[in-house]
DNA sequence: CGCAACCTTCCTACTGGTAGGTAGACATTA
DNA sequence: TAATGTCTACCTACCAGTAGGAAGGTTGCG
């Protein structure tokens, strides 16, 4: 199906996958243009400042996410399930370098160098994930599968930064499997 | 005492302040050459190619680091002492701001387009922390300050993602005040 | 229908500016 | 005198971004 994909898309997907490998200073519209055959200045018709089509990009990704973890909501019934779901995304993810790291993770750690327009939906990426799994931690508290010895805010800030240290222990290794390691020792934690 | 530092040494410390804030491909030779008032020439001439300044820089910051976690184990007796005291470093640095992120965790989430002397010298760095955190989460299990119900190299490799997890967190939403709710949570579930 | 105006997409060619890096002159000091 | 450190001046390659035009499709109107 990628070869019906609008032009645009084919851009927010190249760009999406070396912001991935190497963040916002990572990549150039001349990466981009050689990756998907077309001119630079085609790129630029398209999304004409590089803050803009990082923007837009990070807007799709969220929307992704979000309704990713919506659907789980609607198809998983067990919070514990959920979790392990929203885990095991990751896990695949990793395994199979489709792709390695959380977009937003990346350009966290780019935070004080992002134009305003991307840092601010950054920061509400984290916002919403944390939002998440907050409420599915507090649900599964309250049906007994967690032991929270902490607020489920408190909790589910944990879990997120444990995610995410996870991929960068995993991505600084060199080994997909030390992803699961640590997610399965901290998720043994929780359910205990 | 900085006026007595030699050229070399504050050319790493600035090319340093400027990774932590944008990662490798986040600064260039003239960002430093602004900062202290040279020209960029005469940085090449401490440090030719970029790839060996940041090389160099890494080796200093293990060598540092590696110093300060050895300090540790000679001044405080206690395992969790010594956990504690790791981690109210890095929340001292996050608090005033003075060095908000580990140069290594920067460079690990570049990992993939990092030239090859530097990304092992940041592959030596995980080994090294992880290897000290199993040594003091292991001793301290025998001590019996810690519950672990993992082996204590996936104990320490799990902490060790929660503290970059926190740093990444904490710059994300701007509240540094998260990674010590984050790091504090996650203490917490070893020492119940 | 025919045709013109318009729109979208992509192109070549270019701009000003910055990247990392080099050559060689000059000053200081051991 | 020889080494060290800094400088000016420069290089090539690349950066994001622009100007202007060619090709093709769509729409509206007589």
């Amino acid at each position: 199906m990628k070869s019906t994909a609008s032009t645009s898309e084919k851009i927010l997907d190249v760009a999406q996958s070396l912001i991935v490998a190497g963040g916002y200073n990572g990549f150039s519209y001349a990466d981009i243009s050689a990756a998907i055959g077309i001119r630079k200045a085609s790129i630029h018709h398209h999304f004409p400042a590089k803050a803009e089509l990082v923007a837009v990009l990070v807007d799709r990704y969220r929307r992704q996410a979000e309704a990713g973890l919506n659907a789980l909501h609607e198809q998983v019934a067990s919070p514990a399930e959920q979790l392990q779901s929203y885990l095991n995304y990751w896990q695949t993810c990793i395994r199979d370098a489709s792709q390695p790291f959380c977009v937003c993770a990346m350009l966290a750690g780019e935070m004080q160098m992002l134009p305003d327009e991307v840092a601010s939906r950054v920061r509400s990426h984290f916002h919403s994930l944390a939002a998440w799994l907050t409420s599915v931690l507090r649900a599964g508290a309250e049906q007994g599968l967690f032991r929270l010895n902490r607020q489920p805010e408190d909790e589910a800030q944990m879990l997120l930064a444990s995610v995410h240290g996870a991929m960068l222990s995993a991505r600084a290794l060199g080994d997909p499997e030390l992803f699961s390691t640590i997610v399965t020792t901290q998720l043994a934690k929780l359910t205990k």
